[in-house]
DNA sequence: CTCAATGCAAACCATTTGCATGCAT
DNA sequence: ATGCATGCAAATGGTTTGCATTGAG
């Protein structure tokens, strides 16, 4: 099996290398799945995908590895409808994060350069080594804001 | 026992009279214990006020009643780390975000007025109404990058 | 060769649900 | 009276962990 070309692949090893930690195949063969998933998903349906793939990866061995994704960039927390945790692709699209209405769940996705360097500013000022962050914004889209308030939809 | 006088508390009783629900003795001590609460808290740690305060209300009806407190805006969902649903009084003054250390679970609290005005302006231009927010900074702390990064610690 | 990673199964634990009883309406 | 609400206990289900085995360095 092939080298991981990525430069998120690289990314990943190199963590992996600093960390001391193995380049284990399931976790070549998990990282690369990655990259395939759809840009939303939990660490259920990641698991299938490798299934589907014909890979025999326990689930597990996913959930042990999704911190190291989660540390290399590879991918990020994201929201989630119902209990699981869900995350997201940081691929060529870049980081982003995410306003989400509390009346209809409806995720709108932003990006702020300006935020990101105050972030990284004040992670300085306090000496804090900042390896991925969660942003979010809740209340009321454009459309639910005109529909003005009904019923809260939970869920 | 004095009703509520808040306008949180009509409204709490508004919705359950329009629902025809019952408004309890429960109902009405769980309510008040959450205007008392301070600004982010999980399920637990609302019985726990509960029973400190000298009451004895079951957990479950805690968590069964969540969701009415959502609806009539006492409360609104928010993000904690670990695996618990976290809660945000709406209305509460003074947001601060928070940078938490993956090693030793440190949290540090830190504001950005730059940030919250960018992210108010980023809100304005989708014709996004904001109710509040979550940032978090996740990485490792001063002592522990001086420590220097082995186990991957979770939680 | 050594220690970390994996798979399996069992454990965890926050949250939910079924059921009998108890109250608000 | 009527039926939703409560408390208890047991169930759920996503995530985590202990242990024996395998495999990367």
């Amino acid at each position: 099996m092939a080298e991981p070309k990525s430069p998120g692949g690289e990314r990943f090893k190199q963590l992996l290398l600093a960390k001391g930690l193995k380049y284990t195949l399931e976790r070549r063969q998990i990282f690369a799945e990655v990259e395939r998933m759809g840009e939303h998903f939990d660490a259920d349906e990641l698991f299938e995908s490798l299934k589907k793939a014909g890979l025999h990866i326990s689930r597990d061995t996913v959930y042990r590895n999704i911190p190291l994704l989660l540390e290399c960039g590879a991918i990020q927390k994201s929201v989630g409808r119902g209990r699981r945790e869900y995350f997201e692709r940081l691929g060529a699209k870049g980081h982003h994060d995410h306003m989400v209405c509390l009346d209809c769940g409806n995720v709108i996705e932003f990006h702020s350069e300006q935020i990101e360097k105050l972030q990284q500013a004040i992670c300085v000022e306090h000496g804090f080594e900042l390896l991925f962050h969660d942003h979010r914004l809740f209340g009321r889209c454009q459309d639910c804001a005109r529909g003005a308030g009904k019923t809260v939809s939970r869920r």
